[in-house]
Formats: structure tokens, sequence, C-alpha cells
RNA sequence: GCCCGGGUGGUGAAAUUGGUAGACACAAGGGAUUUAAAAUCCCUCGUUCGUAAGGACGUGCCGGUUCAAGUCCGGCCCCGGGCACCA
């Protein structure tokens, strides 16, 4: 007996045995197969998996096993994004390297990958932090060099002033550095830009062509990029700075160019500092806006301050001496750091000059208004309209104004059409020792040039301590020092943003071993573009837009032949978990794992109250936030795996809700998905004890043998369209479920009876594989099977077998249910309609009443309206 | 603040093109089996009125379109993601 219980670890590790020493994840090239490469975002390696993770790569490890089974030639590859600033934070708190913390990270997460069974080619592995990987990130950025792709200039950062370090925006708490405490400055600082912008217009245009895309994302990317048509207007100033007499700014809405009242300037434009020399409030003023975090969110929703310069510029239209002010919303960064305000018809700009008294000055009136007049008195008029109080433009359309002006202008000389993106070019320089030295030489006289294509890769030093203020490469002036052509010179000691490594390794997957070049051609076209990606709908903008255009990039150095990198996208919602903290004197915050922590909630699941199990001490409620390490919420897997296997945690982590819906991860569940197996697996042993079967003889089935075929066959019908089609693998596992329930209560009598049970045991393993694939291994071979069932063919649909001799048709009144009733297959329209009518659970709802229309919609509803 | 999602029983969810709201599970309650427990099997399970048949109400809130709305439209509330140096 002890034989025939389901035993999950021994099945488990047996079956993944199996695999590895037949290499049945190893893809080659192969011609007289249709290709299928299947990616799932590679993981940072911070230490152990969580539920995010299990539920990305089950996902993708369905999707590859699914089409495996459609006969093609499936690539599924992992790797490691392994720089990044967790490994330094970890590498100082547990005394050791960054390189030796990811590494050990690394082991034990494959170890962890491996034990989850999913179908990997290992052989393909590759880590962002090696220099086999790097060394060709480098050699591509110096290409992109030579061709103008990139170039310098400052840009703002975080600054800690008692550190002397930049801070990443996640290391900024409530205005201070986490680390010291100290109010954040903003510091100008140069920089490696990468020109993005160049190709804005392409990465726009192509997103028509990703079909297979969610529209959010596809939205989320076209707001980002942000394209606008409007005009670039030059202002001159009444009386020149310090060698300036003029500024541009740029507008969609010309059409409100008479109702500038005034023009407002970064607090780091060149006017704002030259005026400041000799204003003492507007240099205290622009050192105040140095207290503010760079991110957008921040800016937007800061209190909107601004200062007086002193200085005037001449209107381009009317000549009228307008203010300039500085103000703390404008950023240098974007644009040309200097809007013009219409207070009319904007309303920060409204909110704006009431707050500081400024002129506003009605330009546009409603177009449906009989009084031109509109109140401004509580908020500014946004839309468009017709134009008043702008002279020679008075009576035009905002449309037409905006064409009349922008010609006006560019008659004059004062300005241009011109289309503008959101989008600013990408920022890849890092102050940080943990990422790839950017392969750049500074020379003595202030010039840089790229690293020597025979000096790469500029390897990254791994043997390090780290003091956890400076990056240990800028510590150590010699590492910077070397020669170029002779003179001395040093080496850029800045690392590449992480989104780099992440921007191309979909690509390297393709020839990972490659040691003489960035990427094989014949491999890369062969496996690319990839067919499906499956990852974190976080990642829906930054990552997805850096790696599309990198793609391009690459395309561009005659390195791939496609245009986009990913045919079908699947984003994943993300596994939400409690998070709970305690802030110290400081305010930093001190965060505790869910599992540490109780919680009382209130009737709507809201939580009222949590404590520290250890201490009994209230801790703060942080919310419902993705599993991340900085919020210590993650949940780890590891135990789930080790009490029920990796076949129940991949069932429920896909039975639990569709993939693409957020999740609030509970572990009640997860026993109700190991039942399940548990009596699939005692389905197949009572079945093996007599499986006596025959060929099924079609024509003289029972109507209950007929029922059950259908079954089957619906089931697979729709489970072959969930997995495939609809990629919804929680009702795929409910109807296979279903069928289960079923199969269990069928007789097993006759033989005839037996063949059935066994077509729909054939079936539930071959639907199940790519869920569930140790058990369903194990249970195919006892039943008999000697082909390895990770290349079986998908089962197919006995059209014969669905087929249904009566209809369930539902009868309403007037819209609500009142009769359920079926009929013949073949019942025409009227005869159903008359049926319906004369129902008698409808009659005392229609009687007394004319019976006004009878709407049948065929094969399923019929309503009666009556009144 | 801006952009993108989401909100359905005690819980996770289903309803695919506007056509039976709650499939499939979890939890709970009741029963069978067992010396006992585990495991397994059976039944009940949105709220409410009713002995029952059946009725009324019900998909975050308010309003609209339609024979018919969880699904479409308008306005709000709440929750989550992203906002360019977390990955």
């Amino acid at each position: 007996m002890a034989e025939n219980q389901y035993d999950p670890q021994k099945i488990e590790s047996k079956v993944q045995a199996h695999w590895e020493e037949n290499k049945i994840f190893t893809a080659v090239q192969d011609a007289n197969k249709e290709k299928f490469y299947c990616l799932s975002m590679f993981p940072y390696p911070s230490g152990r998996l969580h539920m995010g993770h299990v539920r990305n790569y089950t996902i993708g490890d369905v999707i590859s096993r699914f089409q495996r089974m459609q006969g093609k030639n499936v690539l599924q590859p992992m790797g490691w994004d392994a720089f990044g600033l967790p490994a330094e934070n970890a590498a100082i708190n547990n005394n050791t390297a960054p390189a030796k913390w990811t590494y050990s990270n690394i082991e034990y997460m494959k170890h962890q990958l491996k034990s989850l069974g999913f179908g990997y080619d290992w052989q393909r592995e590759l880590a962002t932090c090696k220099q086999d990987y790097y060394r060709w990130e480098q050699w591509f950025f110096t290409r992109l060099y030579q061709k103008g792709m990139v170039y310098k200039k400052n840009a703002t950062v975080n600054w800690d002033p008692v550190d002397h370090t930049v801070l990443a925006n996640e290391q900024v708490i409530d205005g201070r550095g986490w680390r010291s405490g100290a109010l954040v400055e903003q510091k100008e600082i140069p920089q490696w830009f990468i020109k993005i912008t160049d190709y804005a217009e392409e990465l726009l245009a192509d997103l028509e062509q990703l079909s297979e895309w969610p529209e959010q994302v596809k939205t989320m990317q076209k707001n980002w990029i942000g394209r606008s048509e409007g005009v670039e207007i030059t202002f001159k100033l009444a009386q020149a700075i310090a060698n300036i007499d003029h500024f541009d700014v740029y507008t969609t809405r010309p059409d409100t160019l008479l109702g500038v009242t005034y023009v407002a300037v970064a607090a780091t434009h060149p006017l704002a500092i030259e005026a400041a020399h000799t204003n003492g409030e507007l240099a205290a003023f622009i050192e105040e806006c140095k207290n503010t975090k760079v991110a957008e969110a921040d800016m937007a929703t800061m209190d909107k301050k601004g200062c007086a310069t002193g200085l005037y510029a001449i209107h381009p239209i009317s000549g009228n001496k307008v203010p300039i002010w500085a103000a703390n919303f404008v950023l240098m960064d974007y644009g040309s750091g200097a809007v013009m305000a219409v207070p009319g018809h904007d309303q920060r700009d409204y909110e704006f000059a009431t707050k500081y008294k400024l002129n506003i000055v009605q330009v546009i009136a409603p177009t449906e208004s009989s009084d031109e007049i509109c109140d401004l008195s509580q908020a500014a008029f946004t839309e468009k309209g017709l134009l008043v109080n702008s002279g020679q433009f008075n009576g035009l359309t905002s449309e037409q104004a905006f064409d009349q002006i922008a010609k006006e202008l560019e008659t004059q000389g004062k300005g241009s059409r011109k289309v503008n993106y959101r989008l600013r070019d990408w920022g890849v320089s890092r102050q940080r020792y943990w990422g790839t030295p950017i392969p750049m030489l500074n020379l003595k006289n202030g010039e840089s040039v790229p690293v020597p294509e025979d000096q790469l890769p500029v390897v990254l030093p791994e043997d390090v301590v780290m003091n956890g203020v400076i990056s240990p490469i800028k510590a150590d002036p010699q590492w910077a020092e070397t020669e170029y052509e002779g003179l001395p010179a040093l080496r850029e000691t800045d690392t590449f943003d992480t989104f780099m490594e992440s921007s191309w390794y979909y690509a390297r997957y393709t020839c990972a071993q490659n040691d003489s070049a960035m990427l094989d051609p014949t491999e890369a076209n062969y496996w690319l573009p990839v067919d499906q990606y499956v990852g974190g709908i976080e990642h829906a903008i930054l990552h997805l837009l850096y790696s599309r255009f990198f793609h391009k990039l690459l395309r561009d150095e005659g390195l791939v032949e496609s245009s986009e990198p990913y045919k079908q996208l699947l984003c994943q919602g993300m596994v939400l978990a409690d998070s709970f903290y305690r802030e110290d004197d400081k305010g930093k915050k001190q965060w505790y794992s869910p599992a540490d922590v109780e919680t009382e909630k209130d009737d709507k699941g809201r939580v009222i109250k949590a404590t520290l199990k250890s201490d009994g001490q209230a801790v703060e409620f942080g919310g419902m936030t993705k599993m991340s390490k900085s919020k210590n919420n993650g949940i780890d897997p590891q135990q789930v795996i080790d009490v029920y296997g990796a076949d129940t945690i991949r069932l429920f982590t896909m039975f639990a809700a569709p993939p693409e819906q957020t999740l609030e991860w509970i572990d009640s569940g997860v026993e109700g998905a190991n039942r399940f197996l548990r009596r699939f697996w005692k389905l197949v042993q009572d079945h093996l004890e007599n499986d006596d079967t025959a060929a099924l003889q079609k024509d003289s089935l029972t109507n209950e043998q007929k029922t059950l075929r259908r079954h089957i066959h619906k089931t697979i019908e729709k489970v072959s369209d969930d997995l495939g089609r609809r990629q919804t693998f929680n009702t795929a596992i409910a109807a296979i479920m279903e069928l289960l329930n079923h199969l269990q209560k069928a007789s097993h009598e006759t033989v005839q009876d037996r063949t059935i049970l066994r077509e729909g045991i054939e079936a539930m393993i071959l639907m199940l594989n790519p869920i569930t694939p140790h058990i369903c291994h194990e249970l195919w071979g006892q039943i008999g099977h000697s082909s390895e069932l990770a290349f079986a063919p998908w089962p197919s649909v006995d059209t014969d077998a669905l087929v249904e001799d009566e209809k369930l048709i539902i009868v309403q009144v007037n819209g609500k249910v009142r009769a359920k009733m079926t009929v013949a297959a073949d019942t025409d329209d009227a005869q159903v309609k008359e049926l319906a009518v004369n129902q008698p659970n409808v009659l005392p709802f229609t009687e007394g009443k004319t019976v006004r229309k009878v709407i049948y919609v065929p094969g399923k509803l019929v309503n009666i309206v009556a009144n």
C-alpha cells in the first residue's frame, strides 16, 4: 500500500534528475520545428525566491511546456540581474563583498528554481556582474559613443552633504539621507547620457506593431513618451544680464500667447543665478529650492513657490514687459528650463498668479457662450475656444490661432513649430561601485574618450571592502590611473545604470557562451524576437522601454534583424503582502516581516491593530504593498515546497487568480491544491487495479457515457483555449478540477466505461503536465507510456463527442429569470418562443399584461417583454 | 499631482462578444466512517421573507443608455503600480 501513496518529494527529485540526465530542456536550432522563445524577467539575486518569483516563473514554465506539447522548439533560459544597490548594503551589513554575497545568493536561488521543476536551459545561464557579460555592454557603449549617440552633461542628483555621496531616491527618506540623517540637497554633476530621444518617434510608432501586448502597457508607454505638437518661442530680455539676452520656452498652447503675464524659470536657470548675485531674497530662494528630492512625484505634490528675479522679458507679440520669476516647479533638466505662464488658462499658472498677485488676463472665450467674458475668479478656463484680447487674432478659434500665431512668430524669427517629447535622454551614470564600469577615460586636457577596444573590458575588482559611503573604485585613486596614447589618463569611476544590463540580456541568451562577439547573428536571428515575455507590471514603462530602445540600437549596429524584442507580453500582477514598520528617533523605518506580526482587522478587512509577536508592542501598518526586500514583506515559498512539493505550489499559484491580477497572498488554499493532486493520484491508482480496456465503440454509447465523453472533450477544448489564447490558467485548472469530479463519479463497470475513463485520465495527465509536470510524468509512465511526456502531443478535441441533443433555455420576463426549460437542439425559433411564453412559472407574470416583444438569443435565452 | 490598473459571498475567484451573478476552490457548520485521531466520503453554505412552492434585494457609491448592465456611458470614493538613481 505504501507504494500507492502520492509522495511528491520522492517523485519530484526523481523526475528532475530524469530531465537533467536526458537534457530535455537544452535548446538547439532545429530547421524542422517552429521555434518558440519563452522568457521570464530574470531575478535580482536578493537571497531567496519570493512568491512573486514563483508566480512569474511558473507562468513562464507553463507556457513553455504547453508550447513544447504543440510541437515547437522551445527555448527557455534563466539568468541573474546581478548588479545593484542591495548587494552594497548587504555587503556592509554582513561585512562581506558584494560579489561574494551575490554569488552565494545565485547559488541558493538556482537550487530553489531547480527544486520547482522549471524547465530552463541552464547551459545558457548568465550573470550580468560577470565580465564575460558586461564586457560586451562596454564594447557596445563605445560603439554608441563613436556614432554620436552618447554625450555628457550636467544633471541633478540627491546629494548627502554629510556623507559626501550621491543617494538613490530610495535612500532619501522625508528629505534626509538614510544613513546620515542630513537634509539632502540637489547637486549638479556631469553624467553620461544616451540619446533615446532620437528614437522617440520610432518607439512611439512601433507600439502599433505590438498587437500581442496589453493595451494598458502600450498606453503607459505612449503617455511616457508624450509626443506633443507646439511652438518654441524666443523671449528677449528687456535688459541683457551677463551676456544673456534671450531664452526659449515651449508651449502646446500658442493660442494663449497673448495671455502671458509672466514667465517662470527653474531656480538653477542661468538667469536666476545671475540675478541672484544682486538679489538676496532670490539667492535665499534658490538655496531653499535645493532641498527637494529630484523625483517627479515630489515636484508635483510640493507647494508651488516662486520668487521674482527682478528681470523682465519682452512679449514677442505685444512687446509688453513681463516679469521673470524663478519657480520651484520648473525643471532645469527638462526642456529649456523656462516656461511661459498663462494664468487665465492654465490652472497651475492661475494658482501661482493668485498667490503672488500677478496679472490674470482672459484671452480665450468659451465657443458656446454669447458672453465673451468668462469667470476667472475661482479657476482658470483651460478649454479651447475663441480668442479675445489678442489684437489681430481676436475671433479666431484656438486651432486657427495656433496656426496664425505660429506663422507670425516664424515670420518674425521669434519662434517655430516644434514636436516635443516628454521623454528625456537616458542618464546612465551611477556613482556606485556594484555595476559595470563606464568604459571612458578622462584626459588631462578635460576631454573624454572611450576606452580603446583592445583595452576592454574594464574589469570591476570584486575583492573589496565596502565602507558604506564611497565606492571602493572611487576610494582607491590607483584604480583609475591608466594611459591613453602614451599620456596619463583617469578611468571613469561611475558605473552604468543597471537597466543597461537588463536591456539586452534576452539577446545574449541566444549565444550566452560566445566569447568572440556580443551576439552570434545566426543564433540571435534564429531565436529572436522573444515570442513570449513574462514579467511584472511594475516594469511596464522603464525596463520595457529601455529594452525596446536597446533592440533598435542593436539592429542599427547590424547585430539583429528585427525591430522589436518582445512579440507577446504577459504582465503578471504583483504579489502583495501586508507591510509593517517602526520608526526610530531619526525617522528611519525598520520593517518587520508579516510572519512576525499579529494583526486585528475590522469588518472590511482593514488592519486596525498590529503587534510584533516577539515583544507584544505595536507596529505601524505600512499598507498592502508589492513583496520586496526593502519592505521585508516577501513570503518565502520554501516552506510550502518542503511540506507539499513543487507541483502543489505551482498548481496553487496558478489557480489562485488570473495571471494579470494583483494577488494578495494568503496561504490557506495550498492545502486544497494538494488535496486535488492526491485525488488525481488516487483516481489513476484505482483505475490501474482494473485497466482492462478496448477500442471505443462510438455508436453504442449509453447516455451517461456520451455525457462523460462530452465533459472530457469540452474540457480539452476549454483548457486548450485557456492555456493558449486566453492565458487564464486559473480557469483552465477549474475546468480540469470539474473533469476530475466527473471522472471520479463515473462508472467503471464495463470495458467501454473503463475505456472512456482511461481517455479522461490520459487527457488530464496531458493537460496538467504544463502546470504540475512531476506528478504527470510519473503517472504517464504508470499508465504504460514509455514516451517522453514533455514532448507528447497536446490532446485533440473529438468534435463528435461535443454534439448535444438538448439545450437549456433560460426564460425571462422583463429581464428577470422566471423559468428554465430543456428543448431539443433542433427546435425552431418560433417553437422555442411559444414554449417559453407558456411556461407555468411564466404565466403568472404575464397575466393581465400585453406581451409586447419576445426576444430570443438562440440556444441561450428568451426574454418576454410585457406590460 | 500626473499616467495606468483594480473594487463581485466569510475568503481566493468565475461569468470569454451586453444575455441564468457567484462556476471551481478555501474556510465554516452538519453527517458518515473510525476504539480515537488524521485522511476520505456525503450534505448545507450571498442577504432576506416564506412550512414550502416561490418572492424581494444584491457585483464600491450616485446617475444614465438598453428588452436585458458585474460588463457600456457620465460623475465620485477607496485600494494598488509607475513617475526617470529600488529592481
